[in-house]
DNA sequence: CCGCTCCAAAGTGTATACACTTACGCGCAC
DNA sequence: GTGCGCGTAAGTGTATACACTTTGGAGCGG
């Protein structure tokens, strides 16, 4: 942060873009994996084959194994030694408690985003709603999963706050794969009337009301979800090991 | 290792007692260094020379990286491109907002918390404020700074809750590489007897006295500490980067 | 026919080698 | 004497090599 170099003039430093790839290379890798698990495209419990994965991405398995570490660090995948590496596999209780943070953090946020919220983050809250809207209702899958998690991220920036905001990208990415493992009726429609609701808490800045209905939408999606106990064990056996 | 070919038994599974050594390698790194910059044996801005620590620990450059690349994601060191890894600084912003966040966290914790406790925890409890009591007494700084974290984590695994504890982990494990930057006046007695009064709540089962406390507790930590913009500035000029 | 044993192939865990970037010091011009 | 430029050393970034574990199957015995 603080670029204190003493030469006077010559720039010695090359205005690179932003260290294009060879920098970035891990972080590409974990990113597409993290979309890929979010975006459906890879299955709970699937091997994740570092020599596979290095020959995609076109990189060795030292990067392939940087970018699994950190996957493993966001219990996105699971590290079993000298087995590999798999997509993580959440566990019910893992699953409860995921929720039961989130809704400690989400309605304590809005509690106070309410005494902080300007008119204008308001009107930025109803375009992101609108979109919501647009996907759901062209039936786009992925955009509207996408979406729906977003604006838990948007309310969190608008505190100001990033170590919530990352806290909260964590939260919800595990969110994401909890949801894709005991998925049953995900009824899009009703958390973006949810949403709906929460903002027009927030215009009317009532603390309350707004914590309220954070909380219980984060407990509708975890209702929403096939937790019970015997459902798990066949859902989980159903996802053997296929790549 | 010992080529235990021909078994004639049937222990098919070597009753290794908990993967003794070469699997926690990367581990015994991370929690070494952690407990060392927790414990102020390393100064934020210090150089963390790969080939030095892979000497120290008698381990080759490539679990080396493997552990800081994981601090890095705890955000207890930073990792420069092509130029090294350093103790982590916390700007100002970065302490105010992981504050901020274990304010949200923490307050919401005791508060449901009133409604689950046991008789036998808060025991416990009581029993956890004299071992704090006892190291504030003998000072033993390294000894209360540990005391005074775990606290919060002993209160947050009553909820029965990992993810939270995991989350909540992190948080302190930064809180105490901010409180080593910025610090001033370390009251442990005054966070001492805020605990105290926490756990008075508690036993009273008074949820909104309860998390008042804990939200004034974690707001005494964050002005107790020397967050002034100009002191800033001063305070990381000062620590430039010694090896 | 079923089971166990053992071996080979595949894959991970760690170490080492090589390429490239950065930093520092010496020399040279002014 | 001061400041710039270049060369060399140190250190990181990535790839490759090697050792060990796991796993699936072939062969053998019951």
């Amino acid at each position: 942060m603080v670029n204190s170099r003493r030469t006077s003039l010559k720039v010695v430093a090359a205005p690179a873009p932003v260290t294009p790839s060879p920098a970035g290379a891990t972080e590409r890798i974990v990113e597409s994996i993290t979309a890929a698990i979010v975006e459906r495209r890879l299955m709970p419990g699937t091997k994740l084959s570092e020599q596979k994965l290095g020959d995609i991405f076109q990189v060795s398995r030292t990067l392939v194994r940087q970018a699994l570490n950190q996957l493993s660090r966001d219990r996105l995948v699971t590290l079993e030694h000298a087995r590999g590496a798999f997509v993580a596999m959440p566990s019910v209780e893992e699953a409860r408690q995921v929720f039961e943070v989130r809704a400690m953090l989400e309605s304590t946020l809005v509690r106070q985003l309410c005494g902080r919220i300007t008119d204008r983050q308001i009107v930025d809250l109803r375009a992101h709603l609108r979109t919501e809207g647009a996907a759901v209702a062209r039936s786009d899958v992925a955009g509207r999963t996408r979406l729906l998690a977003d604006f838990h991220v948007v309310l969190a920036r608008m505190l100001g706050n990033e170590v919530l905001v990352q806290l909260l990208e964590d939260l919800l990415s595990r969110s994401s794969l909890i949801a894709l493992m005991y998925q049953s009726a995900q009824s899009a429609e009703h958390s973006l009337q949810e949403h709906v609701q929460i903002v027009d808490a927030l215009e009317k800045r009532d603390p309350r009301l707004a914590a309220k209905l954070m909380a219980h939408h984060v407990a509708a999606i975890e209702q929403n979800l096939r937790l019970d106990p015997h459902a798990i064990d066949l859902s989980a056996a159903l996802q053997p090991r296929n790549s």
